[in-house]
DNA sequence: TGGGTAATACGAAAATAGTCGTATGTTTGT
DNA sequence: ACAAACATACGACTATTTTCGTATTACCCA
């Protein structure tokens, strides 16, 4: 077995990914204009970004058509959970229940009751 | 009221100030010797991020002596919120839930069983 | 009291991230 | 057929972050 490698995508990356784990494919054109909604940023700008994900094997493409086609290649749980993990240790110490205390807690993005009651489910079974 | 400034500390600002959080007040070599157990760096890379730290007003120092006192010029927890909240859009699109799920099934993180109930009792006033 | 150790200041190189202009080729509608 | 619109490639410029060498000054003690 590979070491498993260790994928740390830059905040502009993380913004294109997160479109592609919604669209699952979609072209540069796509992406870019999904992008242009949250900011401010250039069509090459995007390009250029998606063409070195591909270089990195952040994502990959079918080049087959004149008009690209792209798709995450790294898996949306592993790389949330990845990241996460170093965000525990860099910013609450390693400690995740300080993070989903802080998490719970934040006024700008309050949970559902129907959210909670899955959180709660969870909890349930780890308590077992 | 002035509009309260986005702190928005780097990676290896972050480390730094995990360690003054910890310790209150500290001098550039007590924080780097703490540094250097978890990283191979020098001592004039720590004094410099430090310095810039205080010019961005990150940290605050005592330079009356001529070894100059540090601590942390940032509220921990507000920090941590804001980072977080940054961390729930563009990792979690918005889903504080998402990233609670996560972070309680992170194995290599788990939570002790009083934690759990700490969570508990979190999720119990947020239901009300 | 002079030399070694320790501290800060400062500049600048190296590494990483983000941005976009321009060139070049492809498609398409009229 | 040909102009306008569209797509990728690619290089270069800017900005930010990280790193460290060197200079200078202060301290300590044998």
């Amino acid at each position: 077995m590979s070491v498993p490698k260790l994928i740390k995508p830059t905040e502009s990356e993380l913004e294109i990914l997160q479109i592609l784990w919604t669209k699952g494919l979609a072209t540069v054109r796509e992406v870019h204009e999904e992008l242009a909604q949250i900011k401010d940023v250039g069509y090459t700008t995007t390009l250029k970004l998606m063409q070195i994900m591909n270089e990195k094997g952040i994502v990959k493409r079918d080049d087959s058509m004149r008009t690209h086609v792209y798709q995450a290649a790294v898996n949306k749980e592993k790389t949330q959970k990845h990241l996460l993990s170093k965000i525990i240790d860099n910013l609450f110490g390693g400690s995740p229940t300080q993070l989903v205390i802080q998490a719970l807690g934040d006024e700008s993005h309050k949970a559902s009751r129907e959210e909670l009651d899955k959180i709660q489910v969870l909890l349930d079974s780890l308590k077992k």
